[in-house]
DNA sequence: ACCTGAACACCGTTCAAGT
DNA sequence: ACCTGAACACCGTTCAAGT
């Protein structure tokens, strides 16, 4: 970084970096749809060759992952309140955040990242302090976890364009799924 | 079909047709994987020139809305039973239908299909009969698919890779739901 | 060290024929 | 009616330079 002051600011445009380059895809994403992205077009809007992206991403898979892993990363962690109220409020955020450009699909293959992993931890903390013995928190999260991811995908359809039926479906759903898991905190299964 | 009797069997590799393509789309996706479907290669599989292909779809979406539709229609009604039963067994035979091959991430897509209509009118039908007034039973159902496609994207995922430790998963996260809604049945809420 | 060019091996799809 | 060819406008990525 800065070996030799630039002779003028803004002599040339920035140099690259993942940072810069992460701000341009997700850009992209979210105004073009994932399905627009390509290395060549993300190139060009940071007005750069194609492989110059290279040097900082492995491939496209790497730089989607590193999407994936900034913006679960991003989710507010849960402030004060009830474990049920903490974990609505983590995967509204979860939700909001994947939902943007179908990044929800891609959650599977980034589960190792920093900020997926971040997620998943501040998840199982919460189902921890309310109780649920370790192996059953891993369990109830994955559950919770799938159900946000699908909902991501199966929210935007056709018939529930409308944004606000599609929360409150959502909600029903979370609802649901989070007396289950309650239930099963009061009266654990003998076994499972 | 047969406007004139071919001269020897065999002579010509069968004519084309929407059930032959679908067939070797099918085989290709389960045996390579979604990513490796392309119109080039499922042609050269068919031994055909990738454009014959567009006589029967009118592109690549429409032929993966065709790969869905099948999958979801062709997973078993359910029998007699309770309506836990009933779902348990209609969501496992959608979960193993698309799994195969990432097919999950395509449903809202293929919504309309009638395939997947069919499936809905089945899982709608289990919940109607067990006492939900239709709007809940909407709003149910969306859930439980929801959840069911999500959980075939992460259920994939690397630490899940032992089948059957998916299995209980997918499961656990199942009952859960599925006692939730149970206990919404018994006492409903004032509203939603 | 960082970016450029050209090239390779693919894509989906349009369009104008062939039979 | 059904399939072929060639072509167009894209892809991701490798490799060998340039500065």
């Amino acid at each position: 970084m800065g070996r030799a002051s630039a002779k003028k600011e803004a002599e040339r445009p920035a140099a690259l970096s993942r940072e810069r380059i992460l701000d341009a895809a997700r850009k992209l994403v979210e105004r073009e749809g994932p399905d627009r992205l390509s290395m060549r077009r993300l190139a060009q809007a940071l007005d750069v060759w194609p492989m110059a992206l290279y040097r900082y991403f492995e491939d496209k898979d790497a730089l989607l992952d590193a999407i994936v892993d900034r913006a679960a990363g991003d989710v507010a962690p849960p402030g004060e309140g009830t474990w049920r109220e903490q974990m609505r409020e983590l995967l509204h955020g979860a939700r909001a955040a994947l939902g943007r450009g179908g990044l929800g699909e891609r959650i599977p293959r980034a589960m190792l990242t920093p900020g997926v992993l971040r997620l998943s931890e501040e998840g199982l903390a919460i189902l921890r302090a309310a109780g649920f013995p370790e192996e059953e928190a891993a369990r109830a999260w994955h559950a919770l976890l799938s159900y946000t991811v699908g909902s991501t995908l199966t929210g935007s359809s056709s018939e529930l364009a409308d944004v606000s039926a599609a929360d409150a479906g959502f909600d029903y759903g979370l609802e649901r799924l989070l007396d289950g898991l309650a239930a099963s905190l009061e009266s654990p299964a003998v076994t499972s």
